[in-house]
DNA sequence: GTCTATAACTCGATAGAC
DNA sequence: GTCTATCGAGTTATAGAC
């Protein structure tokens, strides 16, 4: 019931529906859906997505649940790990990157499920997962401390790293508008971030 | 609620009901905003909303394009001003987080509402006030050029400075979660971000 | 397990009195 | 202009046959 690895494959009915339901949710939000898309995608009837799940409600639990437990362990091992600060650094944003690349509706799914149930998430579906910065925080400090980078409060390094890597995914329609980009220019400017930022940020850290 | 510029006070039906819509459309969104919450908030009865707003599509309509002649024209004045590229990165960090500051929804709506209408936002909304970077481009290379500042394409730096000024508000639930950060520190975290942003795209460009 | 049919409910919209 | 009452479309959920 669990699935970590998050679908193994199988074709059953019960696979189709949460595969169905996964596309449906993470494009429309939990408002904007229909269980009657869901079925038509999975390709049965509505009355069976009631048999498997009880409720919306809970087939959208089930959802929300797997999404996060799939972005959520790969940063933070990173995170939480002793590289050095610097390759620290060049494989989160890797790392971040990859993951959105793959989904890039996960950043706004997972936001949104924040807003509109800080509990559920508090309670039920994060604290294990959750990364732990303070390890960073205090190497951060350490290199600040013995000059090897320029003086910068670690809350907000994280946090501009978070932003550079998260948002150009989660305002794509924008930037394609902004930038005038086409569908394929996009992709390849998207990609070219995971070198761009990792630079950007390195050379802000330069000490004075 | 704090009311600083928008809307000219009065207390006319008409304006309530654009308050109380303006309200539970940025919270909610298009799917999730009902109409009975809309009348409740206003203080007055469902069918008067289809009195002064012929429908709940129109409604949305007029609150959308409130927001985004609010927003744009600020951005726009700076982005293509004449200001030398130092203080134009300045000015467009201050007044976009100032902007955001005071209406923090104004991204999250932005973006969807271009994910959802892609026309009409093209169309009917945005032409006038959309910001034209090609000014702000070409300084970026001038400057590189003159090695005045490191090597950069000037399409990634415009994203990263966005990105760092306006997913933090986005994000702001999961970053008090992540940082650990109640509601205060959150606040003061986030009025910092004027000056560290700043200060953290300055430090990059420096020449290497 | 899977389907059809339908109940139960939500919500946007309209009619009509005042 | 503002209200009450209600309609009708669309949606979630259940009953019951196979």
């Amino acid at each position: 019931m669990d699935n970590p690895e998050l679908q193994p494959i199988p074709d059953t009915t019960e696979q189709k529906i949460f595969e169905a339901a996964h596309e449906v949710f993470t494009q429309k939000g939990m408002d904007g859906a229909k269980m009657q898309e869901i079925a038509d995608r999975a390709g049965i009837n509505k009355a069976l997505l009631h048999y498997y799940y009880r409720s919306k409600e809970k087939l959208y639990e089930m959802v929300a649940r797997a999404i996060i437990n799939k972005a959520m362990p790969a940063i933070r091992q990173v995170i939480e790990s002793d590289l050095p600060l610097e390759e620290k650094i060049r494989r989160f944003i890797g790392t971040y990157i990859d993951i959105i690349s793959q989904n890039p509706y996960i950043p706004l799914f997972i936001i949104s499920e924040i807003n509109k149930h800080p509990e559920r998430f508090f309670d039920a579906i994060l604290p294990a997962t959750l990364p732990k910065p303070e390890v960073f925080f205090r190497q951060v400090e350490a290199e600040v401390a013995a000059g090897k980078i320029r003086n910068i409060k670690p809350q907000h390094l994280i946090v501009n790293i978070v932003s550079m890597c998260a948002f150009p995914f989660i305002g794509k329609p924008m930037m394609r508008i902004l930038l005038g980009m086409g569908t394929g220019e996009m992709r390849i400017f998207l990609e070219e971030r995971k070198y761009e930022v990792t630079t950007f940020v390195l050379a802000s850290l330069r000490p004075e």
